[in-house]
RNA sequence: GGAGAGGUGGCUGAGUGGCUGAAAGCGCUCCCCUGCUAAGGGAGUUUAUUUGGAAACAAGUAACGAGGGUUCGAAUCCCUCCCUCUCCGCCA
């Protein structure tokens, strides 16, 4: 959510911004300050009105304890219509609030200016790549290799639970948990508090994360306790801190967090969602960071960094994008994709997407921070995958294959493994 | 799940209808005094929001777990929900 107040400062800049990222209409922004001129005339009102019955108020109870109950009646009286009139300015004010939020909320962050414009992911800019992607032919994607070893069962997982929440099976399972470790620790080394989360969260978590309204088919709910399972760890993770306010010299914080994501991904469908693809449940380790506003930039720039590093580090070769106005998201102000290549399946795909949200999900959560003495000021969170285990996985099965389809293990997690092979 | 107790400011903790946005203590900030690794004195110290103001700031309004109700007036009375603690039950 923007502040209200940033609007009306910046009217034409987030109006420009909406049809960057590619909303069809933006006289959302001029209904939302038309709301607020409606709301901050009706509240005026309001508050005179009830500072005049404040006063009676106490005048009553003045004369109440000097015994004069005669003149005490007579403006008890008058303010009986007093009483009616907040009554119904209230009741508006709730209203006009309650429209006035909810334009507020369909209303998306601004592109950053660094940030390519253009409507669709053709319009992304490659930031960068790293190593040769591999282009043997006799290279099997990772489906196949896991049916010839048994590794993933995905008909039993169908049989359990429905498709797209397979079994992992014994080197694969172990590959993942070696996965999770390595990654855990390397950010730990690099200054990230280590955080298990609930994997449940109640609906103003999902608020405050911008899940809710904007993409709630996205989540599975438990409806007898109105819990949503979570889509990723960045919502308890980033609502750790909600509704709080942080000491300046605590930021920047940051936190890695392990934890399943459930998203029902409704409407995906091809060969995108081949093996390990695209699936229902599936592990990341998380990055997120509460940091203050004037460096999220930089922070932004050094968690895409880390994330980068794991990739090296595996040997796998992997293009950075910077996502154009058009394909980042809703909440996003700025963001990197980490795509690794699919040697198996000549391919792009997606492991780790870092964003900045600057104060957009701050805001929903009251998330801020003391500055100097008195003020306190909105932080800036960012997040950052680091990574998503299922690609990964399919990506080292593929590039890690000898041709007699042995698969070795890469150099750093053997400490976890260990041995060669898989 | 059953029975009971309770949720007040950064913390401890008072407050059962008006003079309480909230005593007192602790903590913290600033100032003064003091020649010593201490003590004393004074002032300040919640958040959001509206109006005015360039700003400092001033005035108003709201908030004592959340929401609703009673009342001229609610931290204080009533209802619903959430949470915490104690005992019992169940259990990794």
């Amino acid at each position: 959510m923007l502040d209200i107040n940033f609007i009306r400062d910046n009217q034409e800049q987030v109006e420009n911004g909406m049809l960057a990222k590619g909303e069809k209409e933006n006289s959302i922004v001029a209904d939302v300050l038309a709301k607020d001129e409606e709301w901050r005339a009706i509240v005026h009102k309001a508050d005179n009105i009830r500072s005049e019955s404040n006063a009676k108020a106490k005048k009553i109870g003045a004369l109440m304890g000097q015994g004069k109950k005669e003149e005490a009646q007579t403006i008890i009286a008058e303010t009986s219509s007093l009483k009616e009139e907040i009554k119904n300015l209230d009741e508006q004010v709730k209203a006009i609030q309650e429209e006035r939020e909810n334009l507020l909320y369909k209303i998306p962050n601004v592109p950053h200016s660094s940030v390519p414009v253009g409507s669709n992911e053709s319009d992304n800019k490659v930031f960068s790549t790293w190593g040769e992607p591999n282009i043997e032919v006799w290279r099997k994607p990772h489906w196949e290799i896991v049916e010839r070893y048994g590794w993933v069962d995905f008909e039993r997982g169908v049989k359990v639970t429905g498709a797209g929440f397979p079994f992992y099976i014994g080197p694969v399972a172990q590959l993942q948990r070696a996965l999770i470790n390595y990654f855990i620790n390397e950010a730990g080394k690099a200054g990230y508090t280590e955080l298990q989360a609930p994997y449940f969260v109640n609906e103003a978590s999902a608020r405050g994360t911008g899940q809710i309204p904007d993409k709630e088919d996205m989540m599975y709910v438990v409806p007898r306790d109105e819990f949503f399972a979570i889509p990723t760890a960045e919502v308890p993770v980033t609502n750790f801190h909600r509704d709080e306010i942080v000491a300046e010299q605590d930021l920047p914080i940051k936190y890695v967090c392990y934890t399943p994501c459930w998203r029902r991904e409704a409407g995906s469908y091809g060969k995108d969602v081949r093996g390990l693809n695209r699936l229902h449940q599936f592990d990341k380790v998380e990055l997120v960071k509460i940091v203050k506003p004037e460096t999220s930039y930089d922070e932004l720039e050094s968690l895409r960094e880390h994330a980068e590093k794991l990739l090296q580090a595996l040997k796998l070769p992997y293009r950075t994008l910077l996502m154009c106005t058009g394909d980042m998201g809703f909440t996003q102000s700025k963001k990197y994709d980490l795509e690794v290549w699919s040697p198996g399946q000549q391919r792009w795909l997606e492991v780790s997407s870092c964003s900045n949200f600057e104060s957009f999900q701050a805001r929903r959560m009251q998330l801020r921070y003391r500055k100097e003495e008195k003020n306190t000021e909105m932080v800036h969170t960012l997040n950052g995958s680091a990574l998503a285990l299922p690609r990964v996985v399919s990506a080292i099965l593929e590039a890690y294959q000898e041709e007699n389809v042995k698969i070795r293990v890469p150099e750093v997690l053997k400490p976890f493994i260990g041995r060669d092979y898989l």
